[in-house]
DNA sequence: CCCTAATAGTTGAATTTGTAACTAACAAGC
DNA sequence: GCTTGTTAGTTACAAATTCAACTATTAGGG
């Protein structure tokens, strides 16, 4: 058996990203879920479509690496709370264009805010530079 | 609504920790899943039991902040495996202390050294200080 | 054209997780 | 020593996620 003193789980990369991004959603679901009930995945996709704007739910599933099925679920809950149109694409009627409705915009205008509050909270204690690696570093692990 | 362009969900932090989280989580899975058949609280369980010794479920939660029925079902799935065993506290018989068997503590040195390994590969690309900046970052976000 | 393969998206069943109610053991006040 | 409250851990049920199979549509030979 190797020499295991030196590395504690509370130091394993994977671990450390876990517990802290569970630290971080859990604060911020708060509020989409409290004020809108929806969910993480919902949230997700909401926020892609008001940042890059209209597109199908398989871009959004290149974008962010959620699964297809969770996508689709979420594009119909959004859809049942009127937070989005579907439109068939008529060059090839396998895709759905997805748009936020005006009230889809509006959510997604007032989570927005939000959410930028609640990112500079979380990065106050940083300075710039701090920030600045933190956010490659967290992006190069991601593959993004 | 205010100006939103220059804020992009993925730079939001909780996003892009839950990213990195996968990203690392997924790989690393492989290892506990394939060979062992084990989930992530066990090997979560297990990876405590193995580096601090016997304790109770109650402290690896307070340690690891998993919820109690997590850890509950880890344990039992973990005690059917054979990699552990509990024992009441005679001082206080609510208490069980769990302690990990021979063949626990092989399956812990293993995957321990593999562990070892993956950190070392996903810390790589950055420089010592961006790694000790990077975990004191995360350690923070954490409120480890 | 027709057959096969590939892609977008959906659905159902099996797993996994979270919530809340539960049992068992202890502790403290009266 | 009985009632009330607290803590460790489990379990039942509901909600969410994953996996695999499915439909519908397009693309590419032959």
């Amino acid at each position: 058996m190797a020499d295991q003193t030196d590395f504690d789980i509370r130091s394993f990369l994977p671990y450390l990203l876990n517990q802290a991004a569970e630290e971080s959603s859990l604060a911020f679901q708060h509020h989409y879920k409290q004020r809108y009930g929806m969910l993480r995945t919902e949230w997700r996709v909401l926020f892609h479509l008001g940042r890059y704007g209209a597109m199908t739910a398989n871009a959004i599933g290149a974008r962010s690496k959620m699964h297809k099925t969770k996508i689709s679920r979420a594009v119909a809950a959004l859809e049942k709370k009127r937070y989005l149109t579907r439109q068939k694409v008529e060059t090839d009627r396998r895709h759905e264009l997805l748009t936020l409705t005006r009230a889809g915009q509006a959510v997604y205008a007032d989570l927005c805010e939000v959410a930028r509050d609640y990112d500079a909270q979380l990065l106050a204690p940083f300075s710039t530079e701090e920030q600045a690696l933190l956010k490659r570093a967290l992006e190069r692990l991601a593959k993004l």
